[in-house]
DNA sequence: AGATCTATTTTTGTTAACCATATTAGTTAG
DNA sequence: CTAACTAATATGGTTAACAAAAATAGATCT
């Protein structure tokens, strides 16, 4: 995620383009990802195979190799003889990812401590700055944007190649709901100070009070999130 | 994992079967799960498309599918232009999975001493006594089999099914090396002592206690799964 | 009108044939 | 023996076709 070397995003695909070395099953799926993250495709929407194929200029053999991958992940739901449909997670369900990520970055923050340079604390710490700025500016979608850079470094502070992997998948399926989290002010503020005691614990190297500090943190955002979406 | 109808397996498929209702991708993948798990199918081996289309009575498309599906899965690596072979992954890899599953078992029991009913743990201590049983006559595939069915158990019992279905993923990944991990004697009486205080723990629904139990078991377990492999 | 049954159309699941390209094996030349 | 070249093979991808299931529209009945 951190390379975006997307290629051709849909629809600017040419016929003379040299196909790029990557497999299209997989440029496929990228696409798809992207457009469901952006929200281009909303939860619970059908995905016509044939109508998405002139979409991307593609046969229908990549794009239901890329449905299985999706659906592996678990953004994309599979019915059989029903056809694709975006994930559409029910609040239950996105509580139980909240959990789920909130043990693994736990996880993260006490084996960074062990390993994490002085830089690459550094670096969070400037990311951190960045993010505070953008809060005072009330610009939302760059805080966002940040927030969630940090707490993908922290995890990948960790080194944990596996931990990584599997937090990148989990933290995929709710993105949206991560974002509506911090809509109101006060919660907002209380992330703030939340991420910067995150900071302090990372500094001094305090797995275990980092480990603490973002299980909390998670569980704060899993509550709002879950007051966000059950109000709408 | 629990339901094992897993339908024609591989070899018996005959021309006149009414084919099931279920997709041939998802049962190809299920014929391809087993096979990989069975050792049928050997860590870093190669699995040519056409011979296992043969073997298995469909076309390339759905299995195509499958293999996708299981790469996405992390069983299976996919290599452009060179084919798929059985992951076959690194002791760091295995030594990172089993930190991963250590924390997921602790959230679990975190969670399940909540929530698990008097008859699920009653149920738990008799797979435990099973198991014991069958330390005592040496019975090691028998005992490798409760241990870990009580390991899904409690999670299971976390009632989180995103946890559940995370949990069986990594799992599946290092099957085989969890198997080997209890070879010893010294280990596996550590293992039975281990799993008698975690069932400890889940009766007295002391959450913490089980947590710290089941991390560390699953640290000593990592530990001894890593002396096995390097000493080979 | 509203509900139910039926026929038509659409979509999905699957196979097969085909081609381009990358990889691998095999062979020959140096 | 190694290196370069060639042939055989396997993969990635497209298209056509078809059965079966589902969605849709249409007709019928109450």
């Amino acid at each position: 995620m951190s390379d975006d070397a997307h290629g051709s995003p849909a629809a600017l695909r040419e016929a003379g383009t040299p196909r790029s070395r990557r497999p299209l099953h997989a440029e496929a799926a990228g696409w798809l990802r992207d457009m469901i993250i952006e929200g281009e495709l909303l939860p619970g929407e059908r995905i016509p195979e044939q109508a998405l194929c002139d979409r991307l200029g593609i046969s229908r053999t990549p794009l239901r190799e890329a449905l299985k991958m999706l659906a592996a992940e678990g953004l994309v739901l599979l019915q059989p003889n029903r056809g694709a449909t975006v994930a559409n997670p029910s609040a239950e369900e996105v509580d139980q990812t909240f959990h789920v990520i909130g043990a693994m970055e736990a996880l993260a923050g006490e084996l960074a401590c062990h390993r994490v340079s002085a830089s690459d604390v550094a670096e969070i710490r400037v990311l951190h700055y960045q993010m505070v700025l953008h809060r005072t500016r009330q610009e939302l979608p760059e805080y966002f944007k940040l927030n969630q850079q940090i707490h993908e470094r922290i995890v990948e502070a960790s080194g944990n190649t596996v931990l990584v992997e599997t937090y990148r998948r989990l933290v995929g399926r709710i993105r949206r709901h991560r974002y509506i989290a911090n809509l109101t002010t006060q919660r907002w503020d209380q992330a703030i100070r939340e991420h910067e005691e995150m900071l302090e614990a990372l500094e001094a190297r305090d797995g275990a009070r980092l480990a603490a500090t973002l299980r909390r943190h998670l569980d704060n955002k899993r509550t709002a999130a879950r007051a966000a979406t059950t109000a709408d």
